[in-house]
RNA sequence: GGCCCGUUCGUCUAGGGGUUAGGACGUUAGAUUUUCAUUCUAGAAACAGGGGUUCGAUUCCCCUACGGGCUACCA
């Protein structure tokens, strides 16, 4: 590695919301560029106008913040190689793809796109390249006077790169190690297009140089455009400074085959947005991690572990640690099939390791939105701390701490019913009055109140533990009985028994 | 079709010329929990196939198969 400065780059296109695989791309350029005391820029691809969509851009800076890989460089931080959207740089790219012109490196065309649809349509393996491009309309087939006319004319035209004849690209991958490309068998890709915006191989190369890159990460779906973007990098006479390339693995549908996508998500039952993305043309609402109750830090954790590992078992990161750890060498070659089993895994062990404290906001949104109004957050937090450990996603908060705050809404009556007694009525009463006669109200001394009681009644205490439970908590779950009977109070305990008495015997 | 990339349990992966091929998710069985979950213990489960190279290959090389990506004036 040279010793220049590490700038990396996240480059998306805002079209939509952000896929697991950009944020798995935004988060090892972030712990490369962390690691090396580097620096991460957010750069905006939106070069295409008729794939531009209203909001995306703000939903990518939303989505980074809730992940917290924050950009040193971005269309909203600023910095010194601003604009940071390529919209905004449009009159830069020309000026590189005329130089290229000039140099006998690219071309002008002026086919329009459904001459050459007809080609594809016509012609087997069509390729706007070595063997057809001389029997197009370009400034290599025409005379120097017929472009000059056509140009004046102002007739639309792209302009191409030319590739060369028999030669042989190759370049070093931090991730695939040698790569090499026959230059016969890549097109002229189009450069600058007909509406003066650069197409992503233009931009790419002269935004990476101008903003000083040095390590470039994309998806392996790049990899056949490589051989365009080097010779680029070498005809604009900048090889020295290109940055080093990594590929990475592709994330795979989880069954069949394929990329996973959007339509996956909705196919399966889980998400592949980072968070909600709303589509205001289509009124569509694609669903996010976020919402459906992940911690930033398991999703960040489970990207991680996705195609990259540190050699060790250990699978539990905290953001520091992948900071610390991550290196290129240990990312994994081949693609990756996504499992939301593992993923609901990875989320279930975030918040058992996460501090009560850090979930107190999220649990009492949850809650309140619930319609359960949270006042005192010191008894919340003893309740999330409590029932922490037997949540998966942050909503099941809901079912294992309402009671908390509340009277059952239902009760699991058919548990109950069946093996109800005369004589466990009589036991509930008499507990009502000895729960009001109790002084300390602790979980340990209720449990010897209530077993004495039932030796004294002679009924197993197994007999009655369940018609407890389902009274102070309506079904078959959570904590232990008296715990949940100490943090809801004398008060409300005995409440919940009369008001359960009378269910049970109606 | 062409080009490029890849291939260890169902899934994510470790390992690497000589190993009982390790871990995790999931799964199965059991223990703990007078509920459920957690936790704990145990079990089933993999080197795509064929040729080389080698004393020895899952590991290195080649071929085949399979999988994936790209093949737009999209990124």
């Amino acid at each position: 590695m040279s010793d220049k400065k590490v700038r990396v780059r996240f480059a998306p296109s805002p079209t939509g919301g952000l896929h697991l695989g950009g944020v798995r791309t935004v988060l090892f350029n972030y712990l490369f560029a962390k690691k090396h005391k580097g620096d991460f820029i957010l750069r905006i691809e939106d070069t295409d106008q008729n794939r531009y969509v209203e909001g995306a851009e703000t939903y990518i800076l939303d989505c980074l913040q809730w992940c917290g890989l924050i950009p040193d460089e971005s269309p909203v931080v600023s910095g010194p190689f601003a604009p940071y959207r390529q919209s905004e740089r449009k009159a830069i790219y020309r000026e590189y793809a005329e130089r290229l012109v000039m140099q006998g490196h690219a071309y002008y065309a002026f086919d329009t796109p459904e001459e050459l649809e007809q080609n594809r349509k016509e012609i087997p393996n069509f390729q706007y390249g070595q063997v057809y491009r001389m029997g197009l309309r370009n400034s290599l087939s025409l005379t120097e006077h017929e472009v000059d006319q056509l140009l004046d004319a102002k007739t639309p035209h792209v302009i191409r790169i030319k590739m060369p004849a028999d030669e042989r690209v190759s370049f070093n991958d931090m991730i695939r190690g040698h790569v090499s490309f026959e230059t016969n068998q890549v097109d002229d890709k189009v450069l600058l297009k007909a509406d003066g915006m650069p197409t992503y191989h233009l931009a790419v190369v002269v935004d990476d140089y101008l903003m000083k890159i040095s390590h470039a990460f994309r998806g392996e779906e790049w990899l056949p455009s490589a051989p365009v973007h080097l010779l680029l990098w070498e005809y604009l006479g900048w090889k020295a400074d290109m940055p080093q390339w990594a590929h990475l693995p592709l994330i795979l549908k989880p069954d069949g085959h394929g990329k996973l996508s959007k339509r996956d998500g909705a196919r399966l039952g889980f998400p592949v947005y980072a968070m909600n993305w709303f589509d205001a043309r289509t009124g569509e609402l694609t669903p996010g991690f976020r919402e459906l109750g992940f911690l930033p830090e398991a999703f960040l954790n489970l990207l991680a572990t996705l195609g990259w590992n540190d050699g060790t078992d250990q699978e539990i990161f905290t953001l520091d640690e992948l900071i610390e750890k991550f290196s290129l060498e240990r990312v994994s070659k081949a693609g990756a099939k996504f499992d939301f089993e593992k993923a609901k895994w990875f989320n279930a062990e975030w918040i058992k390791k996460v501090k009560g404290e850090r979930l107190k906001e999220k649990v009492k949104t949850i809650l309140e939105d619930k319609g359960i109004s949270v006042a005192d957050e010191d008894y919340l937090l003893k309740v999330i701390n409590k029932v922490k450990d037997r949540c998966v996603l942050l909503p099941d908060f809901y079912q294992q701490a309402a009671y908390f705050f509340e009277q059952p809404k239902e009760y699991d009556i058919n548990s109950v019913k069946p093996k109800w007694t005369d004589a466990k009525t009589e036991f509930f009463n008499l507990l009502v009055d000895k729960l009001s006669a109790e002084k300390a109200w602790d979980a340990a001394g209720l449990e010897i109140t209530f077993k004495a009681l039932a030796e004294d009644k002679a009924i197993k205490v197994g007999e009655l533990m369940l018609p407890l439970r389902i009274m102070l908590v309506g079904g078959k779950f959570g904590p232990h009985v008296f715990d949940i009977a100490e943090l809801i109070g004398k008060v409300e305990t005995i409440k919940r028994i009369q008001k359960a008495l009378e269910l049970f015997n109606s």
